[in-house]
RNA sequence: GGGCGCGUAGCUCAAUGGUAGAGCAGUAGCCUUUUAAGCUAUUGGUUGCAGGUUCGAGCCCUGCCGCGCUCACCA
């Protein structure tokens, strides 16, 4: 049981409510619940009625959330709200008994839970209400939500305050959804994103997997791993840092066209555009390439946009993207002299570009190797301004161990990264299937980072992929996009902690 | 991890180092078609936590906790 004491003064008054309730012998948290129509269908029905001589009346049964409570002598007028919007109760003394409406006064309060049965009606001022009959509890709450009206400012300026406190809307999640509903309306949207990407991919003949979470070894991206441990197998797990490996085992495997929707898990720092754990879309094409991947980029997120937003452009932080235009194509190094005027093909080796950089004033970690360089440089020059949807293609070779070098440059891959609205939204390439090169490419990794920036970049050689490889993957495209990002993107939020319903926060005593 | 900023009533916010306030919510009334209802009265505080300076600290100083922004980090 709560200790009272731990409790607000007006969380004791409504306990005392809840108390004085049961004397009376009413439950406050019924098992039964009855309900004829949602709110919008009980004014639909009304409305149609109204343009309708041979209907009567509307009779309705309605359940909600109570927003609004407007006594106003003896009768009292109050807005409920369900998963279908807000409807006006209409209370009279002489329709619910003058015991009842003493009842709702003193025991009802903002944040309960009421049903309500009458006939529908529309008020003097026009708005279609119900004329409640009887009425019953349904869920007593026992904290009050925090939404409040705001004062009037001087002689205009007029307010309406509600949670805004970053830190509680995430920490109390439940909390910003009961009293933010534009909070509500980005989740309808995460949900319509991941909806429309299955129907795109789907009928264009992927199939969905899942693989595992839990895996006795990581890879397919550069992240430090969750570390768990399997009690009865005494088996180190690391919490999966991409699906890449899985899926493309699966290309071996004869499934030509595969993706995976799911939850990616890296042990790194948290921040605007990273939360610990995030959703990934990955797919995986056999017979393309990274320009077939590019073409499919552009309709898919495309095809989203049409069926999300049911328009081609949006805004974001203030710039109109448009995202019905091919997106332009630019080669990484031509990028680089444009943006951050250098020309990483003239540094071919680290040492080189490390100077080139110290020249601009560029700040460097010298234990840095050259990929992790460039890499710098993109998103310094690059990423920031990469506004309207863009492909940056051909990457350097160390920075991308699963991917397959361009025709005559060994030291380049065949790799985009498309950006928009100056973050990276995905990261694709010709995927690597030489299993011999494959391995080169593992140990050449391993040496890199153990001789680069720390044992934690240094990931385990994966010899069952290779086996895998070598029993044959056709050539394919691969191609990873944060989901999240894609959801930023499309309910015009700077935090990734707007799109994840839960993110992570540190731990608080309360 | 570094830098900057923030933390005051349930919510949103005020308060030169000098009695902690407002609106909304709450409580008690008035009001039979309101809707940001209105009117009258009124309750409500460990000023994030712990120390320090001072006659006196919400305010200044130190440490800690949390949040935000930012830098670093993030093949």
């Amino acid at each position: 049981m709560v200790n009272e004491s731990e409790l607000t003064k007006l969380e004791r008054l409504r306990l005392e409510k809840l108390k004085k309730l049961r004397d009376r012998g009413i439950e406050p948290y019924p098992r039964r619940t009855l309900r004829t129509h949602t709110s919008a269908e009980a004014i639909r029905a009304f409305e149609t009625a109204e343009t309708d001589e041979n209907v009567e009346g509307i009779a309705a049964t309605l359940v909600g959330r109570i927003r609004s409570i407007r006594p106003m002598g003896k009768i009292i007028f109050s807005h409920i709200e369900d998963g279908a919007g807000k409807v006006q109760l209409f209370f009279r003394a002489q329709d619910v008994s003058q015991e009842q409406l003493d009842l709702l006064k003193t025991s009802f309060d903002l944040g309960d839970f009421i049903q309500a049965e009458g006939e529908m009606f529309r008020t003097r001022a026009g708005e279609i209400s119900l004329r409640v009959e009887s009425f019953k509890m349904l869920t007593k709450a026992i904290t009050p939500l925090p939404a409040a009206k705001d004062e009037q400012v001087d002689d205009e300026i007029v307010r309406h305050a509600t949670l805004s406190d970053p830190e509680t809307r995430y920490r109390q999640r439940y909390a910003d959804l009961a009293v933010n509903p534009e909070v509500r309306e980005i989740f309808r949207t995460r949900a319509a994103i991941c909806r429309a990407l299955r129907e795109f991919f789907d009928s264009h003949g992927f199939l969905e997997v899942e693989t595992p979470i839990l895996q006795p070894i990581y890879g397919g991206a550069a992240a430090k791993p969750f570390v768990t441990q399997h009690n009865q197998l005494k088996q180190d797990l690391y919490l999966r840092i991409s699906f890449e490996l899985y899926l493309k085992r699966l290309l071996v495997g004869g499934i030509e066209r595969v993706y995976e929707i799911g939850r990616d898990f890296r042990n790194e720092g948290v921040d605007r555009t990273h939360n610990p754990e995030f959703t990934q879309l990955e797919f995986y094409m056999a017979y393309a390439d990274y320009n077939t991947v590019m073409d499919l980029t552009e309709q898919m997120v495309l095809f989203v946009a049409e069926n999300v937003l049911g328009r081609t452009n949006l805004t974001y932080q203030g710039h109109e993207i448009e995202l019905a235009n091919s997106w332009p194509r630019i080669e990484l190094a031509e990028g680089l002299v444009e943006f951050a005027g250098i020309d990483i093909q003239k540094h071919t080796d680290t040492a080189s570009l490390a100077k080139a950089m110290s020249a601009k004033d560029i700040e460097i970690d010298p234990a840095a190797p050259r990929g992790k360089l460039i890499d710098s440089l993109i998103g310094n020059f690059l990423e920031p301004k990469l506004i309207q949807p863009t492909f940056i293609y051909n990457y350097p070779r160390d920075i991308s161990p699963l991917a397959k070098h361009v025709s005559g440059d060994t030291q380049t891959v065949e790799r985009f990264e498309g950006f928009v609205g100056g973050f990276e939204l995905c990261n694709a390439f010709t995927e690597l299937n030489d299993p011999i090169e494959q391995e080169k490419r593992f140990i050449e990794m391993g040496r890199a980072f153990d001789s680069g920036s720390g044992e934690g970049d240094r990931h385990p050689m994966d010899e069952d992929y290779l086996r895998a490889m070598r029993y044959g993957m056709p050539p394919n495209g691969g191609f990873g996009m944060g989901i999240d990002r894609l959801t930023m993107l499309f309910t015009d939020r700077a935090s990734i902690r707007e799109v994840i319903l839960f993110p992570h926060l540190r731990n608080k005593e309360d």
